[in-house]
DNA sequence: TTATATTTCTTACAATATAATTAATATATA
DNA sequence: TATATATTAATTATATTGTAAGAAATATAA
């Protein structure tokens, strides 16, 4: 495929929106809000950690901030190649729903056999 | 997650256009012009028979048709249950994107580290 | 009856997703 | 100061999903 998954799209979705805030923390309410659904620490770092070895994110520590606990914050930042595959599934997604109409139920969903 | 795999979406898409003529060989063609990569036919079978499994997808065969060769073609349709995930997809796309410009390469990608 | 085309289907392996847990480290409070 | 509590990063082990390679079936063509 080579496309982004769809984690890895939603991923990379709440690094760009999240900008110099994207840290796991964050990132987990950005994705958990927009799919409505419970996302495990697990399930943000191992794909993020891939895209990051990939080269399509990048990563960094920031010193300690005047909030208790927690090691400090690993900030995530797009890179360009990041970007563009998160256009190009974006461009994909475009490909095949554009110009096709909102579907009823009924529409295409075959009752027989 | 339980949202459909970008394969996932990608068959169902081309499983709901290509209506009666959805059979293996022309959804591989669907979904390798939408993405202009080539799919094995183990990329199309595997994804499908676990959709179907799942009552995303029915199948049935259909009787030999007048051109030579083959068993004959096992017709894939939607299931009410497999337009409302199609659906569902297409609509976290659009919550994630809705309203976002286009985006040259520059805007949010950092440079600096 | 042999060749060739078209299709389904299987299997084995690779890649990815996710839950569960551990470890680190900051402030708050007794 | 010592202990509690909050917040974060990171690992690991398992389940799920993706994909290549190719075998098997079955039609017409030569």
């Amino acid at each position: 495929m080579k496309f982004l998954s769809r984690p890895e799209e939603l991923l990379l979705h709440a690094v760009w929106e999240l900008q110099e805030d994207a840290y796991c923390v964050s990132i987990r309410k950005h994705v958990s809000k927009l799919t409505g659904k419970t996302w495990s620490f697990g399930a943000i770092y191992v794909p993020l950690h891939r895209l990051e070895k990939k080269g399509l994110v990048k990563s960094y520590l920031v010193d300690p901030i005047p909030v208790r606990g927690g090691k400090s914050r690993r900030i995530y930042k797009m890179t360009p190649p990041g970007l563009k595959a998160l256009d190009e599934v974006r461009k994909l997604h475009d490909s095949m729903w554009t110009g096709v109409p909102e579907f009823s139920s009924e529409k295409k969903a075959s009752n027989e056999s």
